[in-house]
DNA sequence: GAGAGTGAGTTGCGAAATGAAACCATGTCG
DNA sequence: CGACATGGTTTCATTTCGCAACTCACTCTC
């Protein structure tokens, strides 16, 4: 299978990685939440090419994450944001963040910290039930076919389906 | 800059990136997560050619993200399965799968729905503050640069540095 | 014990994507 | 006018992908 033919894929996360699964798209992205905007900074932060840049950015505005605009009409300069769509990406880069921070540290600690404004401490992000409100570990959560994929839910081979080590 | 070289950057992200930020990778441990183990399930429900699933199913297992078990020896069988170091990536897939919902809905509804064990009901992960609790908005958070970073802070061209659109 | 079957990969090769550097277009400033 | 600055394209050698075919170890059936 060809990676534009993933999107096609009933399953979210296949879809979500059709827009943003790409390497270079998503540090493209950490530099729009550390609130970089402009070709130049995104080209340099990010370390990718600018023919790269140029493609990533673009592809980010067909899909309607980021969105051009202008901000200063001489002489005539644009810069990228993130449209809701983008800053509802948030969650996972903070947990692709917090991952990172866990586990590849070099012992100088975080790069970068979090401050929360609502608490004023350094903060990072824990997912939480949307029903409930408690915090969710993968253990306690069971996966069911939703509606778009009842009749055909794929098996795994092997008997011990539903649990995780 | 070629991508091998992007873990050397110091970014939480890149460096997590370095391990998972491949697109088949990602799709490879939504698999993980789903409970396949066996190597012909992870060619047949990802959708990738053989020789790259076993590239990053190693790949995976260098990282201790996930490792080889034998579960049978008469044939021997081995199964991948997460560490703690890949379970531990579950609040990543969460969020993927959130935004993947939210925005990719081809009007059929979600795929695949989470039910949390501990309320009973259909869930989705929401990020909340470490410290306080209260759900994380990007606009409530600030960036600061941390102990790793100290001394050479990047920063932006132009002047709005700190505020998400 | 010959032959088929199964699981888990490896190999080979044409097509596509990437990385680096050079080039271009537009507009401003002195 | 010519020098900068920004924001890209173009070109082209090098890598990586995608697919099919092949291998290898083992077991099961006859």
């Amino acid at each position: 299978m060809k990676w534009d033919e993933i999107g096609t894929q009933t399953c979210s996360i296949a879809r979500a990685l059709s827009e943003v699964g790409d390497r270079w798209t998503l540090l493209v992205l950490r530099e729009a939440f550390l609130r970089t905007r402009r070709f130049a900074d995104f080209v340099e932060r990010t370390g990718a090419a600018r023919n790269l840049v140029a493609d990533r950015l673009q592809k980010l505005v067909d899909a309607e994450i980021l969105e051009r605009r202008l901000y200063q009409t001489r002489p005539p300069r644009e810069e990228y944001r993130l449209t809701e769509k983008g800053l509802d990406f948030y969650p996972v880069i903070m947990a692709l963040v917090r991952w990172g921070d866990r586990w590849q540290d070099d012992g100088r600690g975080a790069p970068i910290e979090h401050v929360h404004q609502g608490c004023g401490r350094v903060t990072h992000a824990v997912p939480h039930c949307s029903e409930c409100g408690e915090p969710l570990r993968p253990q306690e959560v069971r996966v069911r076919y939703g509606p778009a994929l009842r009749g055909d839910p794929p098996t795994n081979r092997g008997d011990e389906i539903d649990r995780l080590p």
